[in-house]
DNA sequence: CGTCCTCTTGAGTAACTTCAAGTATTGTGG
DNA sequence: CCACAATACTTGAAGTTACTCAAGAGGACG
């Protein structure tokens, strides 16, 4: 649960008692090979899962093939806090590489809700989170041009591994293929490949082995558009408003 | 609260008595005039509103007035469960129509979850059924060309009101502007307008002062590729699958 | 070492946008 | 209730962005 408890403490303040507590609520791990389907849509599942390590993608296919893929999952990421609903998923979620998951006890998590613990308000953020960067994704792909697309899905991916400590300040392994950021954005991964390329030759960036490098941030800020309020940065509060009411 | 009552009781039974709870939560209406801001993207806000009237939508401006729009607001619906975080809200919602809200007490929402009524169940498939509608919106913007994202969008729009009460069986009152569709499937409003009148003149729809009449169907969902999943129509389960834990 | 997948680049094309100008519709103040 | 303004709709023509097709090069893997 290392990266689930990066993330969530990287704005808020966990205790090691936390992290314990984290660490107990694991079931048993899971490994997937890359390509490999975690879970499939129209499936039931009550599970909840935590990617440990590697990077996953959420996506969608449509009859003849054309494939969506919603959002990338990065270690720490969280299948599926909606759960509870015990209904049929209508998204499917693949490993990008080798990808590691936690099964969670779902009870566990509930019960940390009623105990108002300050690690469920933490749970709650990631939702809000993700949620941000579902509609933040509906505004890129929807009204931002190809390479403003591109460049902005670099910061928002760099920014994320960050979090969870994988990247450094200016560089990240970016284990995705450029079939993948095209299905992310839309494109055809022939213009993909022509906008990195063209990112790279006015050294904005510069990707080698799987391993991205931020040459110029201001410019790539600029050509992109990238602010970050849809990541709720702050942090979760302490406690969830709620939970005032019920001291 | 009527439009709740119904969306909700659409797919899970309600007694009269939950609708008597619903509408003792209500604390006050409000009405907002077409064009209107009913949230502002940085605001902070700890209500939650149901749409009681009219049609609404979730939108973002990009700095130099590009727009998307993320989703209409349909009587019935809510913003925002997520309010519980006391954070920024991260998009905008405005007025389409004369609007009427009303203001919820967030309390008693809160309280529905601890007693484990249906009706608690019901506001989370609620939600669970808006982020199916956000990740089909990423698809059809993504992945689908201009004609097939129009009638798509249709067919959903007239799914969603049907079950709100407020379409019959083939057509409905659509008070939406082709700018607002162009702003919602990432085009031009000068090619939405193409596209409406080709699908006029097959014969597929007809439109009359702000009145939609689906025509044709089977082509319509044809040329759409249409389907029903990411609505959850199934319905929430009496329970939640965590309240049977503290039973 | 060969196969498969990804990346790269060029050439031609299709889908959609922009610009422009005119028409219908809706809303508003007198 | 009418006249006028403002907004939304419609259509054409030209331009641009991004797609498709194609073919070869570079890597990864068994």
């Amino acid at each position: 649960m290392q990266p689930l408890f990066r993330r969530l403490s990287y704005y808020s303040k966990l205790t090691d008692e936390d992290g314990k507590t984290l660490s107990g609520m694991s079931l048993r791990d899971h490994s997937y090979a890359p390509g490999e389907d975690i879970i499939r849509r129209g499936e039931k599942t009550s599970q909840v899962f935590v990617i440990k390590q590697g990077w996953a993608v959420r996506y969608i296919t449509l009859e003849d093939g054309r494939t969506q893929v919603l959002n990338f999952m990065l270690p720490g990421d969280i299948f599926d806090l909606q759960v509870f609903l015990d209904d049929e998923v209508d998204h499917s979620v693949a490993a990008v590489t080798k990808v590691t998951t936690t099964v969670v006890n779902s009870d566990s998590i509930l019960s940390l809700f009623a105990q108002g613990s300050s690690i469920a308000a933490a749970l709650w953020w990631t939702t809000v989170q993700e949620e941000g960067i579902l509609r933040e994704q509906i505004v890129r792909n929807g009204r931002r041009t190809a390479r403003e697309r591109v460049a902005h899905l670099i910061l928002e991916l760099h920014r994320r591994a960050r979090i969870v400590g994988d990247a450094g300040a200016d560089c990240m392994e970016l284990p995705v293929s450029q079939i993948l950021i095209a299905d992310c954005l839309g494109l055809s991964f022939v213009h993909v490949n022509r906008v990195l390329r063209g990112l790279e030759k006015e050294g904005l960036i510069k990707k080698n082995k799987g391993v991205l490098t931020i040459l110029d941030r201001a410019k790539l800020i600029e050509t992109s558009g990238y602010s970050e309020e849809h990541l709720h940065l702050n942090g979760p509060p302490r406690r969830l408003s709620f939970m005032a009411v019920a001291e």
